[in-house]
RNA sequence: CGGGGCAUAGCUCAGCUUGGUAGAGCGCUCGCUUUGGGAGCGAGAGGCCGUCGGUUCGAGUCCGGCUGCCCCGACCA
C-alpha cells in the first residue's frame, strides 16, 4: 500500500508512483506498457498545453504512415546509423515476405521529408510548418515505464524553410515554446542549451535541448528541437524556385516531446507521500471527501456538496467527489498518493459552520490545512490552485539551483557527479574526451546552457587547457 | 548480446530439500457494526502450479527442452 520512500529506493518509489498511482501497467508485451485512465488524462493536459502553442505559433497537424520503406531511412547515413540499432522491422506481411521491408516509424524525418519533396516547388510553398501526433518504436533493450519503453507516444514537429536563418529561429522558437510550457504548466524548471555533438540527433546540424533536473539528482532531457540544415533536404531532394529564379535546398527542422514528460513530472514534484501533480495539468485539481456518520448527515453533507461543486463546474475547476465505502483516512493517503493539489473535506460540522477543511498538497504538516468560507470558496480554490501551481515550480527552482555546482577540476567534478548533483564547468567541444568521462564516471554531457555562458575563457577542468563554453555534466536519464 | 535469478489465486509470496487430493497475507464479493488521517467481526468466491516432454502406481515438487519476465553489465537519442 505505502510507497517506498525516496531516500530508501528511488528507482522503486518511482515505479511505486506509476502503478500505485495508477498512472500505467505493465503489458504481456516486454518493454511496453499500457497508460490507464488517470495517466493518460496527464497526458492529455500535456498534449493540449503543447497543441495550443504550436497552432498559435503557425504550424498545423498532420499524420504520417506508421510503416517507413527501408529504403527512406537509408538515404541520410548519420540518421539511418543512429537508429539502426533499435529498429523494429516488418518482414513478412499478408502471409507473404516483403519485397522492401518496412520500418515501424522510430522517428519519421525520412517520410514525412519524402513527402515534402512533392509538395515543395516554389517560395511561395514555404515555410512549411507540420506536427504530428504518434506513437514511434525503438527497440530499447532497458526500459523504464515513461522514461523509456518500447512503443511511446509523443509529437514531431517538421519544417521546411527558405533560408538558414530563417530555420534557425524556428528551432529556437519551438525550444522556447517548450520551455514556455515545461515552466509554466508542469511546473518543471527546465534549463535551455545545445547539445554536444555526441549527445545530438542523427542527421541534425545541431541539437537544442530543455534538460530537468529529477528529485534524485539525475538529468532527464524533456523536450528536443533540431536544426536539420539542409542534410534532409539534400537526401530527399527538396528544392524550391527561389525568387531570384534559382533551385535552391530548403533548410529544415524537426522537435519533438513525448511520454517522457509524465516521468519528468512525476520525479520533479514527487515527495514520499507519492505524486504531486502541477493544478494546470493535473487530471483531478479538488477532490472532495465528504464525512459523515447517519443516513441524516450523509444527505446534509451531499446537499452541500453538490451545491459547492456545482460552483466548481460552473467555473471548470477540475473535480471528483469520493463518496466510495472507503474510510476518510484512507481517501486521504489514496488522493495524496495520486497527487491530487488540494483536497476539500466537508462534514456535518461544516456545513452547520458554513465552512470548508482544505488541504493543499504542496505543503507538509499543519499548514497544509485551512478551514474556509463556502461563501467565495471557488475563489478561495482557484487562488490556492494558482499559489500551489506558483509554490511547486519555486520548490522544484531552488532545489535545482542548489545542485548545480561550479567546478575546475577532475576531482572535484568526480565528487559532485557521485553525489547526485551537476557540475557546471568550462570545456571545449571534443567526444573522445566526452566518452573518456562517461567511461570514468558514467556522467554524460547534457548541453551548453545558453543562459549560463560567460564572456572570455576558463579553465578546462579535465584537460587544464583554456575552454570557451559553459557546459553542465550529470548523470542522466 | 554476457552473467545471475524467477515463473503457484488479481497482487506479494510460502510449499519443492524428503513426490501422496493447493496454502498464507493483501485485495475482491456479501452481511452487520463503523466513518474528521490507511476501521472491526463473520461468511464467501477465486489456481490445467508458464509450456512441452520424460521418470513414477502417483509430479507444483525430480530430470530435460522451450517460452516469458526481472536484476547486474554492455549498448543507446
Amino acid at each position: 500500500m505505502a510507497i517506498t520512500p525516496m531516500s530508501e529506493n528511488f528507482s522503486k518509489w518511482y515505479n511505486d508512483i506509476v502503478y500505485k498511482a495508477d498512472l500505467a501497467s505493465q503489458s504481456e508485451v516486454r518493454g511496453s506498457m499500457i497508460i490507464k485512465p488517470y495517466g493518460y488524462e496527464l497526458w492529455e493536459n500535456i498534449k493540449s498545453g503543447l497543441d495550443y502553442r504550436f497552432k498559435e505559433t503557425g504550424h498545423k497537424n498532420a499524420y504520417f504512415p506508421l510503416f517507413i520503406p527501408e529504403s527512406y531511412l537509408q538515404k541520410e547515413a548519420e540518421h539511418v546509423e543512429g537508429f539502426s540499432p533499435e529498429l523494429a522491422v516488418v518482414t513478412i506481411a499478408g502471409g507473404k515476405e516483403l519485397e522492401e521491408p518496412l520500418i515501424v516509424r522510430p522517428t519519421s524525418e525520412t517520410i514525412i521529408m519524402h513527402a515534402f519533396s512533392n509538395w515543395i516547388q516554389s517560395y511561395r510553398d514555404l515555410p512549411l510548418l507540420l506536427n504530428q501526433w504518434a506513437n514511434v518504436v525503438r527497440w530499447e533493450l532497458r526500459t523504464r515505464p515513461f522514461l523509456r519503453t518500447s512503443e511511446f507516444l509523443w509529437q514531431e514537429g517538421h519544417t521546411a524553410h527558405a533560408t538558414q536563418t530563417e530555420a534557425e529561429e524556428e528551432t529556437a522558437q519551438m525550444l522556447d515554446v517548450y520551455a514556455d510550457f515545461a515552466i509554466n504548466e508542469a511546473a518543471i524548471p527546465v534549463i535551455q542549451g545545445r547539445k554536444s555533438v555526441r549527445e545530438k540527433f542523427a542527421g541534425a546540424v545541431y541539437t537544442t535541448t530543455i534538460e530537468a533536473m529529477m528529485r534524485d539528482g539525475k538529468a532527464l532531457q524533456s523536450g528536443t528541437s533540431h536544426y536539420l540544415g539542409q542534410n534532409f533536404a539534400k537526401a530527399f531532394d527538396i528544392r524550391f524556385l527561389d525568387k531570384d529564379q534559382e533551385r535552391k535546398y530548403v533548410y529544415t527542422t524537426s522537435w519533438g516531446l513525448s511520454t517522457r514528460m509524465v516521468g519528468a513530472v512525476i520525479m520533479t514534484h514527487g515527495d514520499d507521500k507519492g505524486l504531486r501533480l502541477p493544478p494546470v495539468i493535473a487530471p483531478i485539481q479538488i477532490v472532495v471527501v465528504p464525512i459523515y456518520r447517519k443516513e441524516e448527515q450523509r444527505s446534509l453533507v451531499m446537499d452541500t456538496v453538490d451545491k459547492l461543486t456545482a460552483q466548481f463546474k460552473a467555473v471548470g475547476i477540475r473535480f471528483h467527489v469520493d463518496d466510495s465505502d472507503q474510510s476518510p483516512g484512507y481517501k486521504f493517503n489514496d488522493w495524496e498518493m495520486r497527487g491530487v493539489p488540494i483536497r476539500l473535506e466537508i462534514g456535518p460540522k461544516d456545513v452547520e459552520k458554513n465552512q470548508a477543511v482544505l488541504v493543499r498538497r504542496d505543503i507538509d504538516g499543519r499548514d497544509a490545512k485551512s478551514f474556509v468560507s463556502q461563501d467565495g470558496l471557488v475563489e478561495t480554490v482557484q487562488n490556492m490552485l494558482v499559489d500551489i501551481q506558483a509554490n511547486l515550480l519555486q520548490q522544484a527552482t531552488e532545489f535545482r539551483d542548489s545542485n548545480i555546482v561550479e567546478v575546475d577540476t577532475y576531482n572535484d567534478f568526480k565528487s559532485v557527479v557521485d553525489a547526485g548533483q551537476w557540475a557546471k564547468v568550462w570545456w571545449n567541444e571534443n567526444s573522445d574526451l566526452e566518452k573518456q568521462v562517461k567511461n570514468e564516471t558514467t556522467a554524460t554531457h547534457r548541453c551548453y546552457p545558453f543562459d549560463l555562458q560567460e564572456e572570455g575563457t576558463g579553465k578546462n577542468f579535465l584537460t587544464g587547457e583554456a575552454a570557451d563554453q559553459i557546459a553542465l555534466f550529470s548523470k542522466a536519464y
